[in-house]
DNA sequence: CCGGTTTACGCAACCGGTTGCGTACGGACC
DNA sequence: GGTCCGTACGCAACCGGTTGCGTAAACCGG
C-alpha cells in the first residue's frame, strides 16, 4: 500500500491542461489567469484535494505562515506562568483560524541570539512576547531584523512594535476606591516587583485613588515582594504589625493575596471585618481560600485573540488603527472584601 | 545597509574551493569527503557563521526538525492544565537542546483532521501527545500516517506509540495505606472522571491498599466528581453525611481536596484530627489552603525531558530499551494528614 | 481592416540544500 | 608498467512551489 505520491501543483496543472506557473497564480489569487480557467483549476484542487507544500512555498517566497510565541522561562518572576494555557489555547485558536501555524520557543536572557536565529532560520514571519520587561533586549532586536513583533502584558514604546495590554491600573484604582468606600482608610498595596509592567500599572492605580481621596485616606504605602505566596505572608506579617495596622491591602497577584490570608489568620484579624483583602488574576484557587478573594479577572481569551489578529494584520501590511490594545478588566467580589464595596 | 545577502551552501563551497555537494557532506557527516577538505570546510562554516537553512533542507531530504506538541482544549475536564507550563518548559528546553523546534497545536475531538494535516504538510518529524485519553482517535492515526508518536500521561497499548507516565497507583497506594496505619479506617476515594487514565491508576492503588490491609478497613468507597472545587466540595458534603462518616479521604486532585476541606470546614470537622485528606499534583496553592494539603508531586519536568529523549532516538531510527516509561512520584506531607502517617 | 493594448498563459530560472552517478587520481599489487 | 580498486570530488537533477519575461491571441478604437 504505497501512499499515492502526493500530488504536487504539476499534477494539478496537467489535469486542467495548463502549466505550473499558471496554477499557482491561479491559487493565490494573482492577476493573469482567465476567470474560466481560474474555477477549473479550484474544482481540480477541491477533487483531488490537493493542498500546497508550505515547505516548498517558503523556499521560494520566504514566508513561512508560521509565527513564533516566545515563552519566557524565569522561573523566578513566574508571573505570566498560570495564564499561560488560556492565552496559548486563544493564540493556537486564531493561528490556525488564518492558516499559521504555532511556532513555541522558550527565552531566557542568555538565550536572546537563540530566538532571534530561529526566528531568522525558520523565515518566523511574526512574534509574539508575552511578559516582555521594558529592559527586554529581545524587544530591539526584533524589531531590528524587521520582524513584526507583538507584545503581551507591556506597553512598549518602541515603534514599530505592538502591544495588548489590559486595565491593571483602573481595576487597581477600583478596588482601592471601594476600600476607601467602605471606610478603610489604612491602606496597603502589596505589590509584585516593581520591574514588572503590569505592576507598575497597578501601583498607578493605586496612588491615583489615594491622591484623588485627598485626606480621607488616614495612611498608605505599597510594599514590594515576589509573587509567592510564602514571601508574601511574611511580607504580610510585618506589614499587619506596622502602626497603624492596615484595615484593607490591596495584593498584585493572588498568590500574594493568599500569602496575606494566612498572615491574617496568624495575626487573629477577620477578613474581611477586620481587614479587606483584594488579589489579582483571579486564579482558579480564588473561589475556595478562606473567605472566597475578591480579585480582578484579565482577558486572556480576549488578550490572545487581539494579539494574534493585531500581529497578522502588521505581517500582511494592512494599515492598523492603532497598535496599542487595552483591553477592560473585571472585577470579581467575592467574601475578602466588604460586602456592597463598590 | 542592505542585508549582506544571507550566506548558502554555495558562498561556502567557493570559499573553500570545492562544490556544494562537497559542503553538503562535510556538514552531515557523510563519507566521500577528505579529511583535510571537511576541516577546512568546517573552519569557513564557522569563520562565516554560515547556517543551514532548515527550509531548503526540509524540502528535499523531507525531515523538518520539528516536532509537534498537540495540546487538547476540551476545557470541561482541564486535568493537564495547571501542568501544561511545566511540561512545555521541559520539551522546549529538550528540543532545542537537540536542535529541534517545537510546534505547537491545539486539538479538540472535531479537529483531529486538521491536526494530522498539518503533521503531514509541515513534515512533522514526531508528536508529542499529552493527556489523550484511552480513545483518542489521534494516536492510531498519527501511527497510521507513521509519524513517532510519544504519549504523556496515557499508558495505551497500541503498538509503536512510546509514552511516559508516573505511579499515580503507587501513589495512591501509599497514601492509603498511611491513612490506614494512621487509624483511618473509614474511607473514601474522591476520584476525578474515571475515563482519565491518571484516575483509573489513582482508583486500582486505593484499592490495591484496601485489599491488601483486608478487615482492618471498616469502609471503603469511591465516589466520582469533575476535577473542580465547587463540585467537589458538594460531593463531599454527601460523601461526610454518609453513614459511616469517612476518616479519611483520598483525592484524585489538590482542586478537588480543597473542596474537600471546605466541606470539612461546614460540618465542622477538625482536619486532620476528625479527617484526613489527600489530594494530588502538588498545585501551588496546596501550601495555603488550610491546613496545607498533603499531596502527590508529579515529576513534571522530568517527564517533559523524558518524553522528548524518547521521541527523538524513535525519530533517529535508534532501538530504544523501552517505549514505555513511568517515572516516580513524590508524596508531600503536609498538615491535612496525620502527622507521621508514612 | 489595421496598429496598438490588454489579457492569458507557457517557459524557465530560482529559492538552497541533498544525493545518485560519473570520473579522475592515487596507491597497491602482480 | 599495467590493471584494479577505493577514495575524493564535481555535475546536475531534484524537492515543489513562485515569478519575471516573452509571446500569441483577443480586443479596442478609428
Amino acid at each position: 500500500m504505497n501512499a499515492p505520491r502526493k500530488l504536487t501543483i504539476r499534477d494539478i496543472a496537467a489535469i486542467a491542461g495548463v502549466s505550473a506557473g499558471t496554477v499557482s497564480r491561479a491559487m493565490n489569487g494573482q492577476a493573469g489567469v482567465g476567470e474560466e480557467t481560474r474555477q477549473r483549476i479550484a474544482r481540480i484542487i477541491d477533487e483531488q484535494g490537493f493542498k500546497v507544500d508550505p515547505t516548498a512555498r517558503q523556499l521560494s517566497t520566504g514566508r513561512s505562515d508560521t509565527i513564533a510565541v516566545v515563552f519566557p522561562l524565569h522561573a523566578s518572576e513566574v508571573v505570566m506562568h498560570p495564564v499561560y494555557p488560556a492565552l496559548l489555547g486563544a493564540l493556537g485558536d486564531a493561528a490556525e483560524h488564518s492558516g499559521f501555524d504555532l511556532l513555541l520557543l522558550t527565552s531566557s536572557t542568555a538565550k536572546v541570539g537563540h530566538v532571534l536565529d530561529t526566528v531568522k532560520r525558520r523565515r518566523v514571519d511574526g512574534v509574539v512576547l508575552p511578559a516582555a520587561g521594558p529592559q527586554d533586549p529581545l524587544i530591539k532586536r526584533l524589531t531590528g531584523i524587521g520582524a513584526p513583533t507583538v507584545l503581551i502584558g507591556h506597553r512598549s514604546s518602541v515603534s514599530g512594535v505592538g502591544w495588548v495590554d489590559c486595565t491593571h491600573d483602573a481595576a487597581a484604582r477600583e478596588l482601592t476606591r471601594g476600600m476607601l468606600a467602605a471606610g478603610r482608610t489604612d491602606l496597603v498595596l502589596l505589590n509584585g516587583p516593581p520591574r514588572v509592567s503590569a505592576c507598575k500599572l497597578r501601583s498607578a492605580g493605586f496612588w491615583a485613588a489615594v491622591k484623588e481621596a485627598g485626606d480621607q485616606v488616614s495612611s498608605a504605602r505599597e510594599v514590594s515582594v515576589a509573587f509567592d505566596t510564602i514571601a508574601a505572608a511574611a511580607a504580610a506579617d510585618e506589614v499587619l504589625a506596622g502602626d497603624p495596622s492596615p484595615t484593607g491591602i490591596v495584593c498584585a497577584s493572588d498568590t500574594i493575596a493568599a500569602g496575606v490570608l494566612d498572615a491574617a489568620r496568624r495575626a487573629g484579624l477577620k477578613v474581611p471585618d477586620d481587614l479587606a483583602v483584594s488579589g489579582f488574576d483571579d486564579r482558579s484557587f480564588a473561589t475556595h481560600t478562606t473567605p472566597p478573594l475578591t480579585t480582578v479577572r484579565m482577558p486572556l481569551h480576549d488578550t490572545g485573540h487581539s494579539a494574534a489578529k493585531m500581529l497578522f494584520a502588521m505581517i500582511s501590511g494592512e494599515p492598523l488603527p492603532t497598535r496599542r490594545v487595552i483591553l477592560p478588566t473585571e472585577i470579581v467580589q467575592r467574601g475578602s472584601t466588604p460586602p456592597g464595596m463598590l
